[in-house]
DNA sequence: TCTGGGGTCCTTAATCTA
DNA sequence: TCTGTAGATTAAGGACCC
């Protein structure tokens, strides 16, 4: 079988990018996107004048406009943005039939067995790179590796505009001198932990064995964790996972305590979620309930509900009664979320009215069955 | 410094059930 | 019918990603 060639796509400082396209006078200037200064927010993504502040995304937007204040601050164009996304894919859907878009910016492409048809590699790579730029007028950055987690960290390793080929006999040389974080699932906290063990590179982790990964780290990061340090990694591209949940939240400005506010901006939110349940055809059993309250304390509460549901009301009245009955209904709120999860269809049960003999099989929650049937069955039984 | 929004996945503990 | 137990399910919290 021939090699694997996985091909990464990551647009370069998309949302600002497509600013300074749309407004020439943003050439050259630190274009910084997200919220607003003034407003509680952080910032998504800037331009590359932005970064020599040392602006990066995920910062707090006040701490953005401290470090630059005169840049230009902007929300996110949804339509320009998904318009590019869109021609992104399409154009990559040219060069192979198999591409998995993971985010607006972001996709994978199978590009095993293009050799024969467009060339080697580097070819294939500078192709998606020119025809994203005839069809959006922006610059991406490509990586191509023989799984995922390569290709992925060969379109980090040289931004804006890259391309990154790497070989699988080059896989080991690539990631050893690489610091633990850049690996996938390695964020602050598990980079600090692997840290604390002494483990600051890929070659340092390369010493550990799986056993002792997996009694530190627990078993799905300690296996997670031996097998990225081994370049082991997935090449399936594949379409994007249905999705398992639909949320809504929303901060406040200033930390919220009127209650009538809260129900006001909860019901807003419990409808928002419907309508894009409706849309998408989902109905969910579970609802959580997000609440963020002083000091960035994060809870939630969650309950499963006897039928599924998409509706404004039923969303409302669990996320409400979740709210009400928690122990947190008299703080201050900083951000309330609400969602539903769980498409499954409610649980099938068996009614009996003889021992051993089905007289019914029925979808529905075991309280309501008893409810209705009451003393006229035996017994219930979760079908087989 | 003071931290959005929309997601996924993992871990742990409690509870339910066969 | 009672009881112990293993496995499944539910709920909550947290890390992480884009």
């Amino acid at each position: 079988m021939s090699e694997r060639l996985i091909m990464h796509i990551d647009m370069d400082a998309f949302f600002a990018a497509i600013e300074q396209r749309d407004d020439p006078s943003l050439v050259g200037k630190p274009v910084i996107i997200g919220a607003l200064p003034g407003k509680r927010g952080v910032v998504s993504t800037c331009s590359y004048e932005a970064r020599v502040f040392g602006i990066h995304s995920a910062m707090p937007i006040s701490e953005a406009f401290r470090r630059c204040p005169q840049g230009v601050y902007l929300k996110p164009n949804g339509p320009a943005i998904r318009e590019a996304s869109h021609l992104i894919v399409e154009t990559l859907r040219g060069i192979s039939p198999v591409v998995e878009p993971v985010s607006v910016d972001e996709a994978y492409v199978d590009i095993s067995g293009l050799e024969r048809l467009i060339g080697p590699p580097d070819v294939i790579g500078r192709l998606a790179k020119q025809r994203i730029r005839e069809a959006t007028r922006l610059s991406s950055s490509v990586g191509i590796g023989p799984n995922r987690l390569i290709a992925k960290l060969a379109s980090d390793a040289h931004k804006p505009d890259g391309l990154t080929i790497i070989r699988a006999d080059q896989v080991q040389a690539f990631l050893y001198p690489m610091p633990v974080e850049n690996m996938r699932g390695v964020g602050k906290h598990s980079a600090e932990s692997l840290k604390r063990r002494g483990i600051h590179t890929i070659a340092t982790l390369r010493t550990w064995s799986e056993e002792r990964l997996i009694a530190v780290f627990g078993d799905a990061s300690g296996r997670m964790l031996y097998r990225q340090a081994r370049g082991i990694w997935s090449d399936h591209v594949g379409e994007h996972e249905s999705r398992k949940s639909i949320s809504k939240e929303h901060t406040f400005n200033e930390d919220c305590c009127d209650p009538e506010t809260l129900r006001q901006t909860m019901l807003e939110l419990a409808a928002d979620v419907a309508r894009t349940a409706r849309r998408e055809g989902l109905t969910g059993r579970g609802i959580r309930l997000k609440l963020r309250l002083d000091g960035f304390e994060t809870h939630t509460r969650s309950t499963t509900l006897a039928h599924p549901t998409n509706l404004d009301d039923v969303i409302f009245k669990e996320g409400w009664r979740l709210y009400s009955t928690s122990a947190f209904c008299s703080r201050p709120v900083r951000l309330i979320g609400i969602g539903i999860f769980d498409w499954s269809a409610p649980v099938q049960l068996d009614l009996f009215d003889k021992p051993n003999e089905r007289k019914i099989r029925l979808a529905g929650a075991k309280d309501d069955i008893v409810a209705r049937f009451g003393k006229s069955i035996l017994g219930i039984k979760k079908a087989k």
